[in-house]
Order: structure tokens, then sequence, then C-alpha cells
DNA sequence: CGCCCGCTGGCAGCAAGCTGCCACCTTTTG
DNA sequence: CAAAAGGTGGCAGCTTGCTGCCAGCGGGCG
């Protein structure tokens, strides 16, 4: 197929179906989105990083800080950090989902709307190259998700502001569990996602931390 | 003896020896001094609390601030506190260290100085009320341990800043004990001291407070 | 010198906290 | 409707943290 015809396709199913061969990056493999909503579709997100691990292409990944505005989110960007994932945070709005496979292919939405996103698939090879060096130059401003997320306060919800205050009481878990109605198992699931969001190691880091941020 | 007439001590332990059988209160024993530096005499203290509570007389001490100016001293108020005796601070100097004991006896001593200090037992019945007045009057303005040291950061000596250190690294105890050069047992004896300084009864909650007050 | 103290560290036993696994239930989705 | 996904709680096994007890060690003090 001409390398210069560029091919669009319409919602993420379809774009998967069409190109989702195109996605097994040897070397690079970059992304720049607003948020996470892309990749929604159930398992498709898991089955790309595994395949990337295991070719050992590290990732890249450019959001806005709106990818970690509410507690799930930031735990979601957390985990894929985790996995060897680079993650960065720009403040400027990155409306045009970009994603870059080996200098190689390049693949830009247009804006999420209603209905199904559209998609362009671009392999010529000096448009290519023009959206990867402003991709990274994006990147080398941006800050780090752990530097980021070291500035600010995570966005807590009821709950574990409710948690958080127990803890600064001093209450043992069994007993904050009771308060709250709570397993002891459950309780301790959203204490292991404070301590997560919270960045701490150790319950003392947490509390550092929380008095830090503001938060208790 | 006539009661009218004062009897004057020099030192801790002729007073132990010659008016040690007063102490025995049975309803009220209240003590005011600058700082803890009196029943220095090994075990003296203790075997008086001891008296005390069996007879359950509730014993009132005020001191100065400067009876937690250091780490140790802080520690001791604290555990005499927690075997039911009510302390607290006021600011204005207690140069003559006063004891009562169930109305009926008062000693007061000289400001303490070189050699040994001087101790006066009086029984008159209408000096001792008076003396009991101005003690209770001074006791009332004062502010309640707890109170106290809430407000104020203890007083830290450097190994205890480097452990919080390390704990606000989030440091597991075995790698910060390895790190100081202290056995696992001394480590967690260290960091039990300064949860108890800190007041707080969880590891989260020494965080918390020790940002608070500016420790860590 | 011997004795007493205070500090330390090992040990043991317990309490608290952490996490993977699985079963169950509800909700969502096809 | 069935299948899948997500949330919850019990359980088990482990780690980490806490503390009382005792033995050893070194420094004053009579």
């Amino acid at each position: 197929m001409d390398p210069q015809r560029n091919v669009v396709v319409r919602g993420e199913r379809e774009l998967v179906l069409r190109a989702g061969h195109l996605f097994h990056a040897r070397e690079e493999f970059a992304c720049a989105a607003a948020d996470q909503s892309t990749w929604a579709l159930p398992g498709a997100r898991e089955r790309l990083v595994a395949g990337l691990h295991a070719r050992r292409a590290r990732p890249f990944k450019l959001y806005n800080p709106g990818a970690l505005a509410d507690e799930e989110s930031e735990r979601r960007l957390i985990e894929i950090a985790g996995h060897g994932v680079q993650i960065r945070i720009c403040a400027t709005p990155l409306r045009q989902e970009t994603i870059l496979i080996d200098r190689k292919v390049a693949i830009l939405a247009g804006p999420a709307g209603d209905g199904p996103r559209e998609y362009t698939v671009v392999r010529a090879p000096g448009v290519v190259e023009s959206v990867r060096t402003l991709f990274w130059a994006t990147w080398d401003a941006a800050t780090d998700l752990a530097d980021f997320r070291r500035s600010r306060p995570p966005a807590l919800n009821g709950q574990s502001r409710e948690i958080l205050h127990l803890l600064a009481d001093g209450l043992k878990d069994e007993a904050a569990a009771r308060k709250l109605g709570l397993s002891l198992r459950t309780y301790r699931r959203r204490v292991a996602e404070i301590l997560a969001l919270l960045d701490a190691g150790s319950r003392f880091q947490a509390g550092l931390r929380a008095r830090e941020l503001g938060l208790a």
C-alpha cells in the first residue's frame, strides 16, 4: 500500500481491527493524550503493555494533568508506571491524541467528541519524523509523573478522606474498619491504596506526607 | 513538738530522714517545683508515688517548662502522668519548691544552688492554708501537661532526629537499625520513645505530628 | 575490690499490618 | 438470558512492629 496515503478509521474498535498489527513496536512506542480514555477496550491496554514489555521496548506516555483527575485514574497511572512505562505530565492541552511507533507510523486522533473518534494512520516518513520531533520536544519540557505527583495533593474521595481522619486519630485497623462498616480486609485495601497515592512506603511516611499536602 | 515551730533541714537525704514520715498523705499531695531535680535519690520518687497510689491520694504536680527541657525529663514526666499523677505547667518561675501534704504540712525549699538545699518544714495551720490558697490559684491558671505538650515540639536529641529522618524516608526498621549501627531491639526502643514524646498511638499519627511540629 | 546502675541486645511471644487467593454477590454488557 | 467485570469479605501465610524479660557489659561509688 502507498505509504504516502493516509488511512482514516472511525472508532477504537475499527482501529484495533485495521491497524492493530502496527502496534507491535520493537524500539520506540510513544503516546500523547489528554487522559486515559483511549484503550478503554477491555484488555487492550494490558495486552499492549505486556507485548511491549516482552520486546523490551520502553513505552513513553505523555498526559495532561486531567489524566490524574480522580483517585482511580491516578491509581491506574501509578500501576502502569510500575510496569516500567515512562510517564510525564504536561500542562498544555493535548487535544489531538498522538501515537508513535518505531519511527515508522504515527496515529493521530481527532478530538474526542460525540460519536466514534476519527483516527488517521500516517506512514509518510517526513510526516512521522516531524511529529516525532514535536513529541520529543514536548516530552522534554514535561515533568515526570513522580515529580508531578509529589508537588500536588492527590484527589481523594470522601471515604479516603475519612480513612485519613481515622488514621490521624491513631485508631487501630480493626476499630477503624468497624467504624466504617468495612471488613478488615477491605479497610486495609483502602489504606494500601492511599499509601500508594501518597507515594509512601510506610504509614509513618504517609502521615508525614498527608500533613505536608494538607490532607489531614 | 510545737506546731508553730518550723524545722529547717539541709539536703534531700536529711529531709527524707527527718521528715519522711510526713509524706504519707491520705488526701492531698501537691507539689510545685521548677523541675524534677528533687527526689533524685534512687527509688525515693517511685516509693512515694506507689504509696500515694495505694492510698488513692491523687498527687498534683506543678512544674515550669524547664521540667521538659530535654527528651529524658519529658519522658519521665509522661511516665509519671501515666501513673495517674496530675501535672500542670506554668510559665512563671517556681524557684521556691513547695510541697503540701493533707492540709497539714508544707515543705518549702530554698532555691537550688551550691551545696545542700535548705528545706523548711511548716506545720503552722495559718501558714499552711495560705500556701495552699496560693498553690491552687497558680494551679488553676496553669495548663495541663498534655495540652502544653501538644502546643510545643519536644526537644529531640541528635539521634532521635536522625531516626525521624529514616522513618520519613520510609525505611523498614531493620534497614534503619543497620544504618544506625543499632540492634533491632534498641532501634525500636528509640522509636517507641519518640512515639511517646509525640503523643502518638500509631506511626501514621507520629508522622502527621512530626510534620505538624516541623520536626521532619 | 564488689556492688549497683543504666544501657544494650538477644529472644520469645504477641499484636498489627500486608497481600494473594478464592468465593460470593451485584452490576453491566452482549 | 448468560457471560463478564468489578467490588467485597473471609482466610491463610507472611512480614513488620511492639514489648517484657533476662543476660551481659561497662562506669561510678562506697
